[in-house]
DNA sequence: ATCCATCAATGAGCATTGCTCATGAACTGA
DNA sequence: TCAGTTCATGAGCAATGCTCATTGATGGAT
């Protein structure tokens, strides 16, 4: 069926270049009755020469000149196709998938990945919210190749680590009598209408690891799903939100919020990155994690 | 040094399609085994898995998707090639470039070429004007397969037919005198703007066989590309110019311009199509020339 | 014209490659 | 649990592709 190989395009191209079929054979590593045989097989199968042979010289025939204008335009794509081969090999090319789990991880995402984009010309990042089986599915069904999460779920297979420490805190507006209070307690929000991102509230630390086990609910839920129209509701006065406090404080400077701590110890948290056990010789995947964690400690 | 090849490509772009090993062996009328052997072949030369193996499944990995997308562009462009070379061999498919020696043969080749390509659907016909070692040295140099041209130079290896006869005549505006005339003579010219095509004296009817014999020029000489401006000027009265009686006649209809018969006598001309004598038995080639041929006794 | 250098073609034989066969291991779904 | 799939693997063989040695043809130098 198939007749044309890649060889065959080698040969023609070689020759074409360096004018004979010995001078060709030479540069391919090849006899020169090599080259003869494979091209003679060839016209045998194609009913058709390549070469006029004239003399002891050869000329392309229309059938020969087409060929060498494929060989032209597909021999450097070959070429092309195993170099990145090589780099996918080598860990520096690759396309690294990464699922969020958490909203607010977001704004700390981009600090990381602009840098890291630019010390990895080569890797393509792809960032992905919404996910099939949950973040750990993806991370097994191959959907993405690191997850960030505030929930690290160890399990064969995978391996979490904690890349960054914070606090989560209350945000409030402008004249919020929890302003004047060392931190807010459960009863506090009582009245209050609670602005959160639009996921379940057993994954909320606001719920689990405050009210609900106090026992006390807010007056209002109200779910929004960015950040900046999170935080310009609060500055509004229309509501309070849970957020990391590194970025209430980045806030700060342009909307008038602040920071109230969560109960007398404050709720600490940690976001880890995930990844599969197998990936994790992968050049580019290790760099993303140090480049991480190295954000953290500077 | 080379390490992708046809069948790597093929059978991964098969292994996508029908989802399993086992499905793309057959249609590719190999056994599983063989399959299974190449590709792991190509993961040790590549240092690479191309699928992630998964129970008794194989997902791509992300170079095996690459490879893929390689495979989804080259392989239907070496099916083409071959397609064409088959047609080739057949006899049927070639492409035809045709060099041009005399400007207005373009008006009578577009009149053969229509109905050829109509009669040779697989045939492509290509037209070039300009050649680096003149129409003779096209021929032999594969540039072209076949030569238009009044100038027929019988040199071994070479096969010259005639296919068209036609007189050249002189193209003269309205209310010009030499319209009232039987014929043109050289001293008519002496006051006269000649517009010619911008190619040597030495290749112009016109001078060879009409005013240089009889040792007059014309008052001035003015190069122009195209027939069709040419024919406008005539048509404006900014001077004459020579060309075929049947491309004038065509013109008339259109424009206020005149035929004159230069001389006495007029001056014949013919046509010439130039082909290689090995490529004699080309049908499609043989098919060209006798429909020029056709062409002129209808 | 002669000779030598150089080119491609060819046939024989061998080394390598690529294939099949037979089997095993891992997994899926009834 | 068990039949029915899947892919992986090793051994062996057949086909392929290569080299070597040689021939014939050609063109340039003498």
């Amino acid at each position: 069926m198939a007749i044309l190989e890649r060889t065959h395009l080698a040969i023609i191209r070689a020759v074409d270049e360096h004018g004979s079929l010995t001078a060709a054979a030479e540069k391919l590593h090849l006899t020169q009755s090599a080259l003869s045989h494979t091209i003679r097989k060839l016209e045998d199968q194609l009913g058709l020469p390549v070469w006029h042979r004239e003399g002891r010289g050869l000329r392309p025939t229309q059938a020969g000149e087409y060929l060498l204008a494929v060989a032209n335009r597909l021999l450097p794509q070959l070429g092309y196709a195993e170099e990145r081969l090589k780099e996918f090999a080598r860990g520096e090319r690759g396309a690294l998938r990464i699922g969020m789990e958490c909203h607010p991880c977001y704004q700390w995402l981009l600090k990381i990945v602009s840098p890291y984009l630019g010390a990895w010309p080569a890797v393509d990042v792809d960032v992905k919210q919404k996910f099939q089986f949950g973040g750990i599915g993806a991370l097994f069904g191959y959907e993405i190749d690191m997850l960030v999460t505030p929930d690290p779920l160890h399990k064969p297979g995978l391996t979490f680590e904690p890349v960054f420490d914070y606090e989560q805190v209350l945000v409030v507006g402008p004249d919020h009598p929890l302003r004047k209070l060392p931190h807010a307690l459960p009863k506090h929000l009582a009245d209050e209408t609670l602005i959160t991102y639009p996921v379940p509230v057993d994954r909320l630390d606001i719920y689990t690891q405050f009210l609900t086990p106090a026992g006390i609910a807010p007056r209002r839920h109200k779910p929004i799903e960015t950040t900046d129209i999170m935080l310009q509701m609060v500055a509004s006065g229309r509501g309070v939100a849970a957020l990391p406090r590194w970025l209430v404080e980045e806030y700060a400077s342009k909307l008038d919020v602040a920071p109230v701590k969560l109960g007398k110890q404050g709720v600490a948290k940690q976001i880890f990155l995930g990844y599969r056990e197998a990936d994790a010789d992968i050049d580019y995947l290790r760099a993303f994690v140090d480049m991480a964690r190295t954000h953290r400690d500077a």
